[in-house]
This record gives C-alpha cells, structure tokens and sequence, in this order.
DNA sequence: TGTTCCCGCCAGTAT
DNA sequence: ATACTGGCGGGAACA
C-alpha cells in the first residue's frame, strides 16, 4: 500500500508547523482527511516535528527504488527521518490526557510519514506498552504509565520460562481482559505455536535461507512471520537487559544471543538492523542510551529503564546521568561518546560470557517467543492511571528504589530449573556468573 | 570504509 | 478483490 504515490504536500498542510514528508508523504488511501486538530498543539516539545528545513523540490522523489529519491534530494537527510525522531514526534503528539485511540492513517498524516513507518514505531511501543492494539488500524494510548507494568510482565514472563515452568497457558496469559473483538483469533494459534515451536525453534534463525534442516514444513507462516515481528524481537531484546542484566549490549552481541547459533551471516545483518531500528525507538523513549563498550569501543547500548518522553531528559534516569551521545535525531550529533560509566568494564567481559549462554537464551526466548501481539496485553496489570509526566522526582525516586529491590529480589530467587539436566548445568554456570555480577553491579549503583 | 538505518517492494493476512 | 501488516535487504547518509 505504500507504494510509489507520493503525495507532495499532503501533509503539510494539515500538519501546522513544518512538516515535510518529502518522500514519505504517501499517505496511503486513507478516507478523507480525518480533522486532525492539527498537531500544532504539541506540548512544549521542543524539537518536535519533523523541521525538514528544506523542502525538497516538488513531488519529486522516485516511486520505486530510492534511486531517484536520492539523485534529487541534495537537502535530504536522514537524520530528520529517523525513526527515532519519528517516535518522539509521535510521542509528543500523543502523549496528552485527552487521546485515547490513535488511527495509524491519522498518524501517518499528521507526522508527515508513511504508513511504513508507523508499523514501525507503533510495533515497538505496544512491546514496552505504551499502546495497545485495538483493532485494524486502531490503537489505544496508554502512555509511559503503562511501561513499568510492561516490563514488569515481561521481566516476569522471562523469568517464568527460564525456570522451565509451564508456559503459561496461552489462553490464560493473552487473558482477553484487554483484546478486542478482532485479535483474538491469534491466541488459537498460539496453542499450537507452543507446540510447535519447539522442534522448530533452531530453524527460527535460518528460516530466511529456507533451510529447515529437517523439513518441518508444518510450521504456521504466520508462526515464522510472527517469530521475527518487530514487536516480538523488541520484547527479547529488552528481556536481555531485564534477564541478564547486561548493562551495556552492542547489537551484534544481541542478534548473536538472539538468533543462537547456526546463524547466517545474511541473518545476522538483518536482524541487526531490525536492532538498529528499535533501539532507536527505543533510545527515544529513553528506555536504553547509546554509549560504548569500554574495551572494544563498539557501540552500544544501555538500559535505563525509565522511559519517559524525550524532552525530560533531565528528569531522574535510573541511571547517572547520560549525555545524550547517541546519534541524536532530531538534535543532531556526534554519534560518539567518550565517556561511559564504569560500569561497561565489568560488563563487556559478562557479556562475553554470555555469549557462550547463546544457546540457552536462545531456547528461552524460542519459548518466550510466542509472543505475538496477544500475547502481551497489558490489560490486567496496567494501571490506567499515572499517564503523562513522572516528573515528579519523589516519584521517579521511588520507583528507582523499588526496581533496585525487584532486582535484587530476583538475584536472589533466580534458579532457574530446566528439566533437561545438561542445560540446567551450563545454564547454572551462567546464572553464577551473572548473579555475583549483579550483586557487585546493584552495590555499585545502590550508592 | 565501515556503520547506521531509511525506504519501499512485495508477500502474508485480514476484511 | 482490496486493504492492512510488516519482513526484508538494497543502498545511501553518516562518521
């Protein structure tokens, strides 16, 4: 649906300040234009909304390939068309008290980008529950309210399964509570989606090579699909941080734990990039920030933890203080930090040993994996409440004090007991090796 | 030159 | 049949 069709101005005009969708502007079909009280009325978000300084020349820009888009764009940037920028544009213009459903057309029109796009940031908000899918095209807001109780489900989800409890039963988990009328038939398949995923869980990483080494063929497409959503790899990527307590992560390192082993290379690019997508929504949240790792340099990223939206970056982050290093859309800049906390010394040599976990991260997450969208509906944890702005620091403070808590109380019950005992042996030397690191970590924060 | 990641094609699904 | 979703990877901006 987003193909060539690009509608110049579209958008513009409907959308107060300067957006610009050069290219993008495609807004699809779509009925008429919805009335869009005109997203001027962002808050005070600053940098908000696309300041395409330039207008580039006309309609222009190619359909097809970006072949065209490209020769003719001198002004073009992509900074300004970050999905990072897109999300905290799209943040800021949903982030108020009176919005309640959010249309992706109407999405797509008032931030001046196409449909594309918007999957894009909007499969990755419902993953940290910042929405809800509601329906075809219908999204509810929720708000960073709702975020806590998303990671809290998910840290518990991962850790129930690394335990080698049952996985809950589909049904009971994606409990309806929050489903409407036209998801609920994904949760039938999840029933056969547990069962199935486990024979086929090693030929998730090197599905795309069509190379099902023992022809499983059964397996649903929507199940393949699915294993490789946004969404669902948002979910694992963050289970990382809550799980393994990582501190730092670069994406190579994540794709390697999450695709385990037999990967291919072309495998690797991708889901890398899949990476680079949601950690840029992700670093916009402010739920992660980029920064290096101390030996090696590389890039990578941190968890905060405390997603709240862009412009209060000064407002109690779990974590000391953060520059903002990573390639700051919207904001520009240097895309390298030279400062990290200390904390990346420890963590670069956890992560290594971690990797030789891969395996067993994979299986977990292979068993995590059935995720799809109902599977994380927020409905019965989420408050409802506490939208908008935690800017209160007695707050913030709290909740800080209380995942330190959590943290440590999960250090402590974390025993993971997988049936098969040569897991549980590997797997234990990991949880040894990560528990100590913690401890040591939580003393080093916990001031 | 390597890294980052936008863009839109196109296949799978839903209506 | 049409519309909605979203995986995927080419290739260009950026560092």
């Amino acid at each position: 649906m987003d193909a060539a069709a690009p509608t110049p101005a579209s958008v513009a005009a409907t959308a107060g300040p300067s957006t610009s969708a050069p290219a993008a502007a495609a807004g699809p079909s779509s009925s008429g234009a919805e009335p869009l009280a005109a997203a001027a009325q962002l808050p005070a978000a600053p940098q908000v909304l696309f300041q395409v300084p330039v207008q580039l020349g006309g309609a222009g820009s190619g359909s097809g390939s970006g072949v065209a888009r490209a020769c003719r764009h001198h002004a073009y940037s992509r900074k300004q068309k970050s999905l990072g920028l897109l999300c905290s544009n799209f943040v800021a213009l949903y982030d108020r008290d009176d919005v309640e459903t959010i249309g992706l057309d109407d999405a797509a029109k008032r931030l001046g980008v196409e449909r594309r796009r918007i999957y894009d940031i909007v499969n990755v908000l419902e993953s940290v529950g910042i929405l809800v899918r509601r329906a075809k095209n219908r999204y509810t807001w929720l708000g960073f309210g709702g975020v806590p109780a998303a990671l809290k489900e998910l840290k518990e989800r991962a850790l129930r399964e690394m335990s080698g409890s049952p996985v809950l039963p589909p049904m009971e988990e994606s409990s309806t509570a929050n489903l409407s009328d036209d998801e609920d038939d994904e949760k039938l398949e999840d029933v056969d989606e547990d069962a199935e995923s486990e024979k086929l869980s090693q030929s998730q990483s090197i599905d795309n090579t069509s190379d099902k080494p023992d022809a499983p063929g059964c397996r649903l497409r929507s199940d393949h699909r699915k294993e490789k959503s946004l969404g669902l790899l948002t979910q694992n990527f963050v289970k990382l941080f809550l799980t393994m307590e990582v501190e730092t992560i670069s994406l190579d390192e994540a794709a390697r734990l999450l695709l385990g082993e037999g990967h291919a290379e072309s495998n690797m690019r991708t889901k890398v990039r899949r990476l680079y997508d949601i950690a840029n929504v992700l670093s916009s949240l402010n739920l992660i920030e980029k920064t290096q790792q101390a030996d090696t340099r590389k890039p990578a990223f941190r968890w905060l933890g405390q997603a709240k939206p862009k412009q209060e970056n000064n407002v109690g982050n779990a974590v000391p203080p953060a520059r903002p290093n990573k390639r700051a859309f919207g904001t520009d800049l240097t895309n390298i930090d030279n400062k990290r906390g200390r904390l990346d010394t420890t963590t670069a040599s956890k992560v290594k040993l971690m990797q030789g976990a891969g395996n067993i991260v994979k299986t977990f997450e292979r068993q995590l994996g059935q995720g799809s969208r109902s599977d994380f509906v927020y409905g019965p944890f989420h408050p409802a409440v506490a939208k908008k702005q935690e800017t209160d620091d007695q707050t913030v403070k709290q909740k800080e004090r209380k995942t330190i808590q959590d943290w440590e109380n999960l250090a402590v019950s974390f025993r993971p007991q997988y049936q098969n005992q040569a897991l549980n042996d590997l797997f234990g030397h990991y949880v040894e090796a990560w528990k100590s690191w913690y401890l040591d970590l939580t003393r080093e924060t916990s001031s």
